[in-house]
Parts: C-alpha cells; sequence; structure tokens
DNA sequence: TATGAATGAGCGTTCATTCAT
DNA sequence: CATGAATGAACGCTCATTCAT
C-alpha cells in the first residue's frame, strides 16, 4: 500500500490556518497556509478537497476543542451557578490561553464561508452538558423574558468583554475571569 | 483650472464600499466599489489613496454616524439609567436599522486593515457624552471592581446579543431591546 | 476620457492565439498568448472576458477571413463550375498560405469551445454566395442522393486531402489545387 | 519473484484513456484514466512511462484496430471495386461503431503528441494489402494526375464527410456509407 | 508490482494600483 | 479632475510524475 494520509500533517494545516486566519483574516492564502504547515501547496488539497472545506473542518476542530474542555471534569451534580460558572470559566480560559484559535473561530463563525450544515455537526456530538446548563439559565432571571437563546449570546457577549480586557490587562486574568462571570450572574440571578 | 473634488462623490464610495463589504467582506473589489459608487474604477483613487485609506475613512465615518445620533437629542440633566438608556436605544436602533452599515462596521473592527491610529481618532471627535455616561456606569454596581473600560466592552457585547436575536425574531424588535437594557441594567445597578 | 481599447491590441492577441493553438492545441495557455501578443497577461482580459471567449472570437474572425476572401470579386454571373472552382481556389489558398490560422480553425471547429451560437454568427454575415453555389452542386451529380450538407462536407474533406499533399510537395501547389478540383468536380458532374 | 505486469491492466487502461479523450480531449488526466481503469494512479506509469507515451500507443493500437479489422476476411481475389469498397466499409463500421476510438484517434492524429516514429510504424505492422489497394486506385482516374498519397487522403476526407453526415442522419446510415463509397469511386474511375 | 500521498510548476482569472488620454 | 486600459503579482486549484510503503 502507498503512504497513508498523515494526522500530524492534517494538524499542521489545521494548526496553520487558525494561525493565518488569525493573522490576516478569511483571505489568508492557501499558499501561506500550506507554507505554514511545512507541506507543499498541492499538499493541502489532498487533505481538504478545498479552502472552504479546510475552514469548516477548521471550525468544526476548534468548536469540539472548546466542548471537550468543558464536558472534561463537568459537575454534573453541581449547582447551577457552580455548573455555569464551570462553562464560564473553560470556555473563557480557551479563549483566552489559545488567542490565535480564537480568533479564527469567531472570523470563521461570522463568515458565511461556515456552511448551516458544519454548524449543525457541532453539537450533536457533546453539546450535551452546556446546553442543559444554558436552558436553565435562560429560564431564570431577566432572560426568562427574553426568547431561547438570548442567554447562550449574552454569555459569549459578556466574555468577549473579559478577553477585550484581559487583553489590555494580562496580570488581571484570574480575577477578570472570575469577577465577569458574577457580573453575568447578577443577570441570571 | 481644476474641478474641485465633490463631496458627493466620496459619499457615494463610502456608501458603496458599506454595501459592498456587507455584501462580501473585506475582499470587496475597489472596481466593485467603484462600479457601485457610479464612478470609475480610477477616480476612488482620487478621493482614497489606497483601498486601506478608505477602509480606514469608511470606519470612522460609521462610528461617526452612531456617535452624532445619540448626541443629537442627549438627555444630559435625566438620571444615569435614563441617559444609559438613550445610549442603548439610539446605538441599538442604528445597528437594526441600518444592517449593511453594521456588518461593514463589525467586519471592519475585527479586521487589522482598521489601524490602531484610526481607532484613537474616533472618540476624540464627539464622544463626549457618551464617554461621561459610561464612566458613571463603570464606577457602580459589579463593574466598579473591574476596570475601566470593561462596561463599555459589555455594553457593547450585550448589544450584539440583541442584534442577534433581533436578526432571528425581527418582530419583537422594540421589546428586546428594552429588556436587552434591563438586562444590562441589572449589572450596574 | 481614458485610453482606448486598442484594435490593434486585439488583433494581436487573436494572431497570437491562432499562433499558440496552431502549435499546442486548445491547452494554449492564456499566459503563453498575451506574452506572444507582447502584452501582459491581465491585458488579455481586457479584451476577452475568458479564454473560451476569446477562442469563439477567433473562429469567427478565421471563418470570417476566408469568406471575405471568397465574396472578394465573385464570379456571381459565371457557370456553376466556374463559381465552385472559385471557392475552391480562393478557400484553399488561404488555408495553404496561412497555414497556422487553419490549424487552429480546425482544431477549435472539431472543440467544443466554440458554441453552437457561434457556428450560427458566421454564415448570417455574407455566407449567401458560397451557400448558393453549394446549394447548386448539392443537387447534382452523387450528391444528389446524399442528403444536404454532404457536398459541403465532401468539398472540405477533399481540401484536407489537398492540404496533406501540398505539404509534402509544396512545389506542385498550383497544379495540386487545380487536379484536386477536376477530383472534386467529377462527383459533382 | 515480481508479478507479471498484467494485459488486462494494459487493455483497461488504453481503453479508458481512449473513453476519456473522446470526453474531454488530450487534456484528459491521468488521474481519471487510471480511475476509468480501475487502477492506482501510479500504475499507469508501470504500464506506460508518460502520459505520451500512452497516447503514442494508444493511437498505434486504435490504427492497428482498424487494419486488423479490413484484413480479417479481405477479399484478396475480387476486382479492384470489390477490394476498395471492403476498404472503404469496414474502416468507415469501424469509425461510426466505435465513436470513441473514432474520436480519440482524430484527436491524437490531429495533434503533435504522436510522433512522426509512432506515424511510420503503423503500416509496417500490417499495412499490406489495404497499401497494395490503394496503390491501384492511385494510379487510376484523376489520381493518376495527382501524387501518391492524395488517393489515400482523398478516401479518409471522404470517409470523414460519411461520418460527418451519418452523426446527423444515424438512420440512413447504411445508404450513406454505400452512396460515399460511389462519390468516392467516380473519382477513381 | 501496486498503491496513492507528495510535490511544485503551471493553469485561468482577479485585483489594487498607475497613468495616458 | 475623471476615465478605464494596462499591469503583473497573487489567488485557488489541477496535474504529471515520483517514491515510500
Amino acid at each position: 500500500m502507498a503512504r497513508a494520509k498523515s494526522p500530524e500533517k492534517r494538524q499542521a494545516i489545521l494548526q496553520a490556518a487558525a494561525r493565518e486566519i488569525a493573522a490576516s483574516g478569511l483571505g489568508a492564502s492557501t499558499a501561506k497556509i500550506a507554507k505554514g504547515a511545512d507541506v507543499a501547496e498541492g499538499t493541502l488539497f489532498t487533505y481538504f478537497a478545498s479552502k472552504d472545506e479546510l475552514f469548516n473542518e477548521l471550525y468544526l476542530e476548534l468548536k469540539g476543542e472548546v466542548y471537550r474542555r468543558i464536558n472534561a471534569e463537568f459537575p454534573y451534580k453541581a449547582t447551577l451557578q457552580v455548573r455555569a460558572r464551570h462553562v464560564w470559566t473553560e470556555s473563557l480560559n480557551w479563549s483566552i490561553e489559545r488567542p490565535e484559535e480564537r480568533k479564527a473561530s469567531v472570523q470563521l463563525g461570522v463568515s458565511d464561508v461556515v456552511t448551516v450544515a458544519t454548524r449543525e455537526r457541532i453539537g450533536s456530538q457533546q453539546r450535551g452538558a452546556v446546553e442543559e446548563t444554558l436552558g436553565e439559565i435562560a429560564a431564570r432571571g431577566v432572560f426568562k423574558d427574553l426568547p431561547p437563546g438570548f442567554a447562550a449570546s449574552a454569555m459569549g457577549a459578556m466574555q468577549d468583554a473579559v478577553i477585550d480586557t484581559v487583553a489590555r490587562k494580562p496580570r488581571q486574568k484570574a480575577v477578570l475571569v472570575e469577577k465577569g462571570f458574577d457580573a453575568f450572574w447578577r443577570m441570571a440571578k
């Protein structure tokens, strides 16, 4: 048999793509991505049929990473506030620790190269605990009077505010993450 | 005797740029923008030295529009909550009423074609009343324990959540704008 | 006003295209064609929207040249044989004198980059006298018992045979053209 | 102990090549040809050193098929007209029955990927009876005054005319083949 | 021998920018 | 000043061929 497709190369391409998107947006060229992954330009296309497919796979990968991180050690039996704080902290820490991946993820999420089909493929994997927690939040506090989905948007939005602030005051990261949650929780209480 | 540069043409180019960015992202070509503004390709470059400059000017213009709207009829003497609600409502309505401009504004804001210099030039124009109001909010509620700037980020972020939701439930626009503020205000109270 | 599109450049591109197609078939690259015409790669596309359009225009141009040559000094009032010989001789001489154009024309004619629409645009211009003559031939001799169009195919085919032979015996060009017609005429008599 | 190269695979590749050339011209990719032959991309190159070699071999194969068909049941002792008609009919029927092979053969014949050496190798295999017959025709009728080779070109050319016409009127195939020969024979008589 | 991943030159086309008119 | 033709680098993608397995 011929050489097998190397998972390492696939990963290298995905990582390079995230890096390039963070640096220059969705206009990031396949040539640069390939060079960043240390493979030939053509090789990129043996792993991903097109730039669009690469970007969809990357989005999946990135979202998957966050969900995997949240689900690991999820405090299923704890109070809602504890569970909410877990979701908040884990996803926020991922964003802060991997700023390039986060930037890429946001850009992809906003664009329309990421298809509806891709977006749908995400949750079905293991969105479970997160969704359950957000659902409970949505039924409380101010969110009770707002459509479902608003609570999730609001959490994401408040996390953006924290990330912005951490970018300016990196030393206070831990405090910001915690106080940020307290702010968010005021709305849910 | 050179003809004077026409402000109408300048405006037409800026508007066409916003439209094109909303439609196809920052990859929008100068040729399309020029055609959209009904001027020749080359003419664009007599008004803006480069695509980057055009985009920076557009960002300024867009942000300026919002501030101008907020400042018109600003209730300087009202309570903080009333003033905050005014800022919230006016800027949010602008976003909702002019989705293309907003989309362009977001895309530009996220990218790095908009320079730090441009970002700094914004407020200096007429950020006055808004800044004062946000400053007061930052000294209250949860924001008291968070760095300055967090309150502003949080408001913007919460507005994004409202916009997202309005996009899905356009009929409930008025309610969402109001309840959204109530949610935000819980953090400031 | 800006620089006007130059008919010379257009012609240069068409000629270069014919040359390149003759040399390397329809795979001839736009880059080589542009270089052959001494214009920049991009310039080709200001004259022709795509490679396909260029090739269709070239086909039209080439067919037009032959028809123009036949129609000039066409002996409208002469006998059928004289008129037929005129068509035969003029078109054949064009083919022999301009071997590259002929090669390109054949390749294009056989391929399907030349659209039906293009093929239809040809005759309407001035196929007149030729068509009339071929029509008369089709009603005579062996052709009487064969479908319309066969006579035209046969003339073209017999011309190919002459061209093949002239290519091997260029000295006898004049005789071959004449005797070739005599051979063809045997079928029509 | 190396496995022997399989003649079946060789044939499958040649057939797939003919099919692909008929469908998409000489630009047909080796990858598609390999897939069409149900072998791996690399395997193609263990049977043929390069795409050009494959195409030359294919041309030989295709021409060989026609000659083999003509030579089978060749009426060696019949009159010239009968023998000529046999050559005409058999080769023409091959073209009509196997349109893909014919299309490929024409495309290859016109291009210059088929080398002079290949063209020369053809007849030497078994052109015998055909050549003899064409030689006799060349010494008669109009062909007497034309160079050797013209008769052969003329026959091929007239066959092209028949094929063109059959393509438009498939129902009349049999009549066209016969009447076409009559037309050709007028020149030879 | 058979496989198909790897390669990088080359493809048709787009584009920001320049500059002759 | 306004125009749009001209430019060539860069783009996403394909391909014949090589070679590790």
